[in-house]
DNA sequence: GCCCGTGCGGAAACCGTATCCCATTGTTTC
DNA sequence: GAAACAATGGGATACGGTTTCCGCACGGGC
């Protein structure tokens, strides 16, 4: 009632238009397009010229029911638009077209319910994995959610891979490919302390995101190791966006002004800060310094460059695309809970133009 | 051989299980979950019961092969990582989510041949439309390789929108989203003409794009307007990216250094540009303006705040998605040819504080 | 009390493809 | 020259749903 096929729609060809047409059965023009059977020469001809002349193509739907199939890739993330997640896509869906897999994305807009929903959408595509991208909030249910995904896929042949999230606590089928964030953060700390920094504005950003506490924390670390109390009225909760790193620093500026470096949770909120400062007539770097974090295109192209924690978005998404291939064709039923399911890359600090000694003006 | 279901695989739950499981038929669990058709509440309960029990979803495929399943649109992008174009995805898959309907994506990398294979692809996958992102290469052979696209397409039920390319000739069926380009930059160029510039820096982008050569266009007929001579020597063509906008300023400073402003194809080529004059030591806007198109958030992040045109890339897409959508709804038969298969989406320029009035001093 | 209409559940026919199994033909070997 | 065999094509079936067509049971009206 809803939908109906008008008789004037003639519809995609089928298997069975081009048997019908060359002459042959269709088990034969099967044969011939998939390539994985022997077939005279005298056949091949005559089926490919139907295929040619009739524009025909396999319905997909109709070949994964029976079996075969391109693999699909699931993607999920927040926003699309967001600098860093965008490479991680890219990544996964290079190494899956590299493959022949196909990949699907959809957004999650951080609404939970989206995202169950999502989950289960893939589900329903038989896609050969799920790839969550982005920072988990810490909430409590995290877990229980992720975990109950996680055996959901699993039982369907599927496959969760959590992508620059922590891991899954216990004996959950899922594969985390995460980065060396505290470690990064560390290290951008220590860069800005070994430049003679001691007063930092600290802008981690929104406090439960994951991604933010684990940058915080190896601040935190790093002021440890050189011995400077760290100053927790010194730090700015707030969203991954330029208007938190703005106002940041504006209100900072009142409360807190003898600051002479900013450390961002984001090369973003970095831009943010920078617009601040100048705002406020201050020079970046020479009356205050100040780093970024992940390394978007967006660092180079401030102005002083931004000194900012390279993190491999790109190669974190091939990576993650590899382990699910690597998962599937080593036979799907490899123990649960061996190792290789958590695979963690490196961080490194890029050192551009955006740091400086602390000027003993201000 | 290759492939081979091990018994110990327990696969995904079919429709039957839960059929047999409640006690009912498969049809009965069918109507269940669709609710097109009246059930009395026991036999709901019971089959719901067992649906979370088993943690059922759906079969996409065989249902899809049955005649009902989710309308998906592809988009094809050349670059995910691309801010303009992100935010056109995302207006695509935003509608799209709205409805119901799923999205793929795949990256053709600018090679004519993955663009073919991944219309095929998208053939296969009995898609609802697919879009196809960016500006094209102005080549002979696009039109026929476009229509041919859009003719295959068509024949299989599907249908394929053109996003910021221009308009097919000739009675092909696709519908096309485009935006004034060429009016933009005739409002960017007359912004900085009015403002006193005269000597302008011209870098509209790849020669052969079609965006670029609209750009370029609109800047002449805007000179034209202006009465002022449009000097060919100081147009530099040259790729989207930031490192050219950087090159091309380092090489005019030596050869024409006289320009007061610069006019950059894109807000990327702009930051780059910036990046060059800065570091010849000259200020931005008080030495030499500089003005962007595309308004992407770097625009805003740059210091100064960039002046640029607006494009609505989000609102394309999702135009685009309503098209194929109200096309799917009001018939497929629509007569090919009719008007309101070429949308034209308004552009204007946004002030910020990258344009001043030439300084006497250069 | 009987008949008929109504509402709900079941059996079966597809949807388009891959593949298993068997039949046919041509080739080789004794 | 016949039999065994390899090569190749065809028929039938399975994949997991949706949907049409029917039949059954139940209830109300006469």
């Amino acid at each position: 009632m809803s939908q109906r096929r008008t008789s004037s729609d003639a519809g995609r060809a089928t298997i069975r238009d081009v048997a019908e047409r060359a002459g042959v059965s269709v088990a034969s023009v099967s044969r011939v397009l998939s390539g994985n059977y022997p077939v005279s020469e005298e056949l091949r001809r005559r089926v490919m010229k139907v295929v040619r002349d009739l524009d025909y193509v396999t319905n997909a739907h109709a070949r994964s029911l029976a079996g075969g199939g391109t693999p699909t890739v699931a993607i999920l993330i927040n926003n699309i638009t967001g600098a860093a997640f965008a490479h991680v896509a890219r990544g996964v869906e290079g190494a899956a077209t590299l493959r022949g897999w196909l990949s699907l994305v959809g957004t999650t807009g951080d609404d939970p319910e989206r995202e169950l929903a999502l989950v289960n959408l893939m589900r329903q595509q038989g896609v050969a994995a799920v790839v969550l991208l982005g920072g988990a909030y810490d909430y409590d249910e995290y877990q229980l959610r992720m975990a109950r995904f996680a055996r959901s896929l699993d039982a369907a042949g599927s496959h969760l891979v959590l992508v620059g999230r922590p891991p899954l606590e216990g004996d959950v089928p899922a594969t985390t490919v995460d980065y060396d964030n505290e470690g990064g953060a560390y290290a951008m700390a220590s860069h800005l302390l070994s430049a003679g920094h001691r007063r930092v504005l600290v802008l981690p950003g929104p406090a439960e995101l994951t991604t933010a506490q684990g940058r915080l924390r190896g601040a935190e670390r790093a002021f440890e190791a050189y011995g400077v109390p760290f100053d927790p009225g010194m730090v700015r909760y707030g969203p991954y966006d330029d208007e938190h790193g703005y106002s940041a620093v504006e209100t900072a500026l009142h409360e807190t002004p003898d600051f002479t470096a900013v450390l961002a949770g984001t090369d973003v909120v970095a831009a943010g800060a920078m617009q601040a400062l100048r705002a406020a007539g201050l020079r970046v770097p020479e009356d205050v310094s100040i780093v970024g974090y992940d390394d978007i295109p967006l660092a180079s192209q401030l102005t002083p460059q931004l000194t900012t924690v390279h993190v491999p978005y790109e190669e974190m998404g091939r990576v993650a695309l590899r382990a699910v291939a690597d998962r599937r064709e080593g036979g799907a039923g490899r123990r649960k809970g061996t190792d290789g399911d958590h695979l963690v890359l490196g961080t490194h600090v890029v050192v551009r133009n955006s740091v400086q000694p602390p000027s003993t003006r201000r």
